[in-house]
RNA sequence: GCCCUGGUGGUGGAAUUGGUAGACACGCAGGACUUAAAAUCCUGUGACCAUUGCGGUCGUGCGGGUUCAAGUCCCGCCCGGGGUACCA
């Protein structure tokens, strides 16, 4: 009823339903936003986090960041820069896989049908996308190229020396003719081997060699494997033993799996921050999961045999202060130094290492366990023997696997100590303090801080000047290093999955091999069903024929969610391009991204990615640019506002939010779009779901008032807001800019439809500037004032300044202030609402659109000039000094700009009411500062 | 635990470089128009005290500090949100 009205009237005054069509069909085929790779101009690249097309379609939070960019982008476009603002789709994915397995439905036709549904959502909403550019990963001509890079990453490997990645090929010139003595390349191998070695190595033997080296390689590797998926995942698909989709738990398994050595880029990943305009948190998150640590590498002699145990330590100054061992449960030498009398005992403390699940571990981390080896390590310092034990605390995927253990200064090392009762010496003094008996100690001191003792012939040094001392002591002894370790982890490449890009890989004699380039794309294949085979296979391996023309099998997983979407803004350059994977000309020209707007979710994951992949096709001569993304911005989420109904107790009552507490009740989520303004719709209430279809209320005056909360906005708190139907009651345009008006871009802040009439009105009334009250165009060519003119260009400055830091929300109430402003003096003028127009369109560009016709103008506003703000209408003559006494303002005196300040002093110090405040006395001090306040200090 | 964020009216928020705290909007209250309602327009709206008018006191999570002047800078806490977690 109450939509129908609206309706109704509005068609009296601003359509914006027709007007929003029309304009959206006039884009669409004018191709208006169409950005051009050879251009005059000079170029601004727009790019939005690109999304996964769900099946429950778009809600309010999503065009969040998609609206603030395309307001950037039409302003650059006002401003004469060329544009490159695409839209695409990460279309592979689980949950159309998962739908796939449930109902036999080809992810494919769910993924078509879900991204119809958001285009459509899209286009609704008025974006100014060259949607000639649109990309899908899941499309043959874009992952050929996924599958391309893979192959290039195949045949690399990454020199330490030049610092960056270089062909595999020369790398194979170098084995010829010197071996592997000189190289210094990122490898999970340490064997050195001469040129004749090389030569006598089996093909095979070579190929399992140079696979240590590949920026992509096959090994076995501990992995997440999630079986409820079945499938392994990446560090950052899983967090607190559980995988981010779905909140599966996640085991820890040996798997032979495709490995991205993303590893060899972490220093790199981490000074490219410097020339990035990031904010600090996001950068923040991105060091803490790389994780640098500076230290050294120190081998610990074993006192029986020859081996030695290698251990990493940021701590060296500490190793007098080290009193025991500690390996890791997988550590390759426990079985050969493990005593006799120790064996079973060793063996059964791996077996239940072994089957405790990786959740349990992290769960009982205060659970101390552990087991002697029997054997026994020499320190290197001190020359004492010291027992080896093993414990999961010390993890097998960091450093060497293997601690030297600090437990005076350690908490972990600590705990174990007291635990097993081990010696606990103290080697680090903070300032101020004395020895201390350590059995006394609750805990150990992590002393960053302080003076060396008991600690040789670093005695008396500060921890700083021990730690480089006793680097350069073991270097010089040949028994350490220095050492930077990273806490990054090379990226499990490998899926057991149907839904994704097929490697371009086969397999001979049980060693993979690339396709040739001129087989790419390797297509999806067929299947019967989405599941792993009988014996545990991925599905790709149901395909017929799934294997090469020479009878080859084919590689049956697939890769992960960020293969695809690791370089899509490289391919949005040069997207039909079926020759390379963008042309040199593309790339010189739009370089990289200028300002992305994305969630801070992708922190770990796709940010990463995306800058590791990026900066290995800069190694390869491909892209201009290192650093993919020059400005980030991160969106806040877009809450949901609940609402809810008390039930009484036992009944069908249910009782308004007022009287609620005369009552036993339970509070039950209720459908938003059933409630307007917290008063609940209670016919559709009853309607609504069977249960309530006889519900009685206690109402408050006649209304059924909701309680309300601030959640997550998802479908099981009936709290989701979508946006087609806020495009239909209030436009477009409307909604753009209710959303910008939410507040800051970068913060969180809960949806709330309240506001959205406020907005609704202000578009109205803007409307009204140009229209009397038959609805009939009204702009005159009358000679404007110098009144409307310092409205005009006072807006003008305040939109620009607020566009350019990216303030949406305060342009958004500066176009309120100015609209209520020329209203109250009824101005109507061309030379004021032209620029007016301009100025707002990238916030409501249909309604803009619209207006800029009636001016009569023949092309689409999009290519008129931004309005330029003239300074000379905005000079003040006068200045309204706040008069403060003590910092406290009490009145207002106007003075010329040009006041000298003796003669504000002394106008102020007489007017009366500055006598009142003074009563009677000398002010110490006046404070004049032009322009500003003036402040007496008594 | 560690790291990053944020905390301002009934609500969303503004205050860009230390210079009139609460712009703009929602909500609410009162009024105009109307047979009535919707829409629109006008007025008021931080709290408390006073109210006949003038006014006054307090106030940006809490406690200190720097300053003529602090939402803004410094120190110490409290609370919310996010990230990360045996990383040696």
């Amino acid at each position: 009823m109450h939509f129908i009205k609206k309706i109704v009237y509005t068609s009296m005054d601003y359509n914006y339903n027709e007007i929003e069509k029309k304009w959206q069909d006039y884009w669409r085929s004018n191709k208006t936003f169409k950005a051009e790779n050879i251009s005059e101009k000079p170029k601004y690249y727009v790019l939005d986090m690109f999304p996964y097309p769900s099946g429950a379609g778009l809600h309010v939070g999503h065009p969040l960041g998609y609206i603030a960019s395309d307001i950037y982008s039409r302003f650059k476009r006002h401003k004469g820069f060329n544009v490159l603002h695409p839209m695409g789709y990460d279309a592979y994915g689980l949950p159309a896989e998962q739908y796939a397995i449930q109902t036999g439905q080809h992810p494919a036709i769910t993924t078509e049908k879900n991204i119809a549904r958001y285009r459509e959502q899209l286009d609704k909403i008025g974006f100014s996308f060259d949607w000639d550019r649109e990309v899908r990963t899941c499309e043959p001509s874009y992952y050929k190229w996924t599958q391309w890079t893979f192959i290039q990453l195949f045949n690399h490997y990454y020199n330490n020396k030049t610092n960056k990645a270089e062909s595999i090929a020369d790398l194979v010139k170098i084995f010829k003719t010197e071996g592997n003595k000189n190289v210094n390349a990122s490898t999970t191998q340490n064997d050195v081997f001469t040129a004749e070695a090389w030569k006598a190595m089996t093909e095979k033997q070579q190929q399992e060699m140079l696979m240590h080296y590949r920026m992509t390689y096959l090994s076995d590797t501990m992995v997440n494997w999630c079986p409820q998926l079945g499938t392994v995942l990446a560090n950052d698909e899983v967090v607190g033993g559980l995988s981010v989709r779905g909140g599966y738990p996640v085991e820890r398994k040996s798997m032979r799996q495709w490995s991205l050595r993303i590893s060899a880029y972490a220093d790199r990943l981490l000074q490219g921050f410097d020339k990035l305009d990031w904010s600090d948190s996001i950068k923040e998150i991105q060091k803490n999961w790389i994780g640098r640590s500076e230290g050294a590498e120190v081998d610990f002699k074993l006192a029986e045999g020859e081996q030695f145990l290698r251990i990493f330590t940021t701590r060296p100054d500490t190793i007098f202060g080290v009193s025991f061992m500690v390996l890791c449960p997988e550590h390759e030498v426990i079985s050969s130094i493990t005593t006799f009398e120790q064996k079973s005992e060793v063996e059964s403390y791996l077996q239940w290492a072994k089957n405790r699940s990786e959740r349990e571990r992290q769960a009982e981390v205060n659970k101390i366990t552990g087991v002697f080896t029997g054997a026994y390590a020499i320190n290197p310092l001190t020359h004492e023997e010291i027992p080896v034990w093993i414990s999961d605390y010390v993890l097998a995927g960091y450093g060497t696997g293997a601690i030297m253990a600090v437990p005076a200064h350690d908490s972990r090392d600590f705990a174990f100590a007291r635990h097993f009762k081990l010696p606990i010496p103290q080697v680090v003094l903070p300032s101020g303090e004395q020895p201390e008996d350590t059995s006394l100690w609750k805990e150990s001191k992590d002393s960053k801080e302080g003076t060396c003792i008991n600690s040789g012939f670093i005695s008396g040094m500060n921890v700083k000047d021990g730690i480089k001392a006793v680097i350069d002591f073991v270097e010089k002894e040949g028994i350490g290093k220095r050492m930077i370790n990273f806490r990054l982890r090379d990226a499990i490449f490998s899926r057991q999955r149907y839904w994704g890009e097929p490697f371009p890989v086969y397999y001979k004699e049980g060693m993979p091999y690339m396709l040739d380039e001129s087989k790419l794309p390797l297509e999806l294949p067929e299947v019967d069903k989405y599941l792993p085979t009988e014996s545990g296979e991925p599905p790709l391996a149901r395909a017929k024929n799934w294997q090469t023309e020479d009878g080859f099998p084919l590689e049956c997983n697939t890769m992960p969610g960020f293969a695809g979407s690791s370089a899509y803004y490289l391919r949005y350059m040069d997207p039909r391009n079926d020759n390379e994977i963008f042309s040199k000309e593309a790339n010189t020209y739009w370089q990289n991204v200028d300002l992305y707007i994305g969630g801070a979710e992708h922190a770990t994951g796709h940010l990463i990615y995306s800058r590791f992949w990026n900066k290995f096709l800069f190694d390869l001569g491909l892209c201009v640019k290192d650093e993919p993304f020059q400005k980030l911005i991160n969106q806040g989420m877009i809450q949901g506002r609940s609402n809810l109904v008390y039930r009484v107790v036992g009944t069908n009552q249910f009782v308004s939010y007022g009287l609620k507490d005369n009552y036993e009740t339970q509070a039950i989520h209720v459908d938003v779009n059933i409630v307007d303004a917290d008063i609940l719709d209670t016919e559709k209430f009853r309607n609504w779901m069977p249960d309530f279809a006889n519900a009685e209320f206690i109402l408050e005056n006649g209304k059924y008032h909701c309680g309300w909360e601030v959640e997550k906005m998802s479908k099981s708190l009936h709290n989701v807001q979508n946006p087609d139907d806020l495009v239909i009651k209030y436009g477009a345009d409307t909604l753009r800019m209710y959303e910008m008006f939410l507040g800051p871009l970068e913060q969180s802040k809960p949806w709330d439809t309240k506001g959205i009439e406020g907005v609704f009105r202000f578009i109205r009334k803007f409307w009204k500037l140009y229209h009397n009250e038959n609805n009939d165009f009204c702009v005159t060519d009358e000679k404007t004032t110098a009144a409307e003119l310092k409205v005009l260009h006072k807006t003008i400055k305040k939109i620009t300044e607020d566009i350019e830091r990216f303030s949406f929300n305060t342009a958004v109430s500066s176009f309120m202030i100015c609209t209520n402003e020329l209203n109250e003096l009824k101005c109507h003028k061309h030379e004021i609402l032209q620029p007016l127009a301009v100025l707002i369109s990238p916030y409501a560009p249909h309604l803009a659109e619209e207006l800029w016709e009636r001016l009569g103008n023949l092309n689409s506003i999009s290519t008129a000039d931004y309005p330029v703000c003239n300074e000379t209408y905005l000079v003040e003559n006068t200045f309204n000094y706040p008069i403060s006494f003590n910092g406290k303002t009490r009145f207002q005196m106007e003075f010329p700009i040009d006041t000298a300040t003796s003669d504000i002093e002394k106008a102020v110090l007489s007017n009366p009411d500055a006598q009142k405040w003074l009563e009677g006395k000398i002010p110490k001090k006046v404070i004049i500062v032009p322009k500003k306040i003036v402040n007496i200090v008594i």
